[in-house]
DNA sequence: AACTATTTATAAGA
DNA sequence: TTCTTATAAATAGTT
């Protein structure tokens, strides 16, 4: 979608990285808050900057721990079958921050794009 | 992007929110494959469809463990500067599933994108 | 930050 | 559901 078509490989300019990344980044956000409010669904999306900063999106209809509340109700045979490594990580991560993060700010608020630091 | 402008509201149809799912699925799925690649980020996409069916997406350069292990990076002064509930509420959601979830086919893979459930 | 030529995604139809 | 195609939308290089 430009000028020439683009190979998918890691951009070799430092300020090309940064300069596309927050063009398609405002272009995924759009993607994932259209396709939540069109078919009504749970969507979360996290992503860094080739500079760190997070940015994290949650769509219309769900926040953050609903999505992943939605992982326990899996029935045990279901997880069974799939790979959930993935949910592991999350797991013994999240231990780890219990010991670490103390959040002292805590807002109640319904956000959909959170730009964690600026 | 097609025959005509969409309006952007939750579509009346069930079968055409499906259609649609699957589509937009598919397209944002690329988005963010190519997000970090290009842009050698980390990032997580995670949807349900509108039966219910979830798809994880890690980027090619990251795990979710990674991804997640950032936040534990942020220093306690710049958490403390900004909106950490879904952080929170991500915590939260992980000590409940501590005594749901049982895993019985941790797999040590990398993948990239997982059907959770076919 | 804006522009615009061009590629890409996709809505409707087959 | 899978393919086609007209059209809308995203974006790469440029200014």
């Amino acid at each position: 979608m430009g000028r020439v078509k683009l190979k998918i490989k890691k951009l070799e300019s430092t300020n090309n990285r940064q300069v596309t990344y927050s063009k398609r980044k405002s272009g995924i956000l759009k993607k994932a808050k259209e396709l939540s409010i069109l078919c009504d669904i749970h969507i979360v999306l996290l992503m860094f900057s080739p500079t760190g900063k997070p940015t994290l999106l949650q769509g219309e209809r769900s926040n953050i721990e609903e999505v992943i509340a939605k992982f326990a109700q899996l029935t045990p045979q279901e997880r069974a079958k799939r790979k959930l490594e993935s949910l592991e990580a999350l797991k013994k991560t999240f231990k780890k921050l219990d010991h670490d993060v103390k959040i002292q700010d805590f807002l109640g608020s319904s956000s959909q794009t959170v730009e964690l630091l600026e």
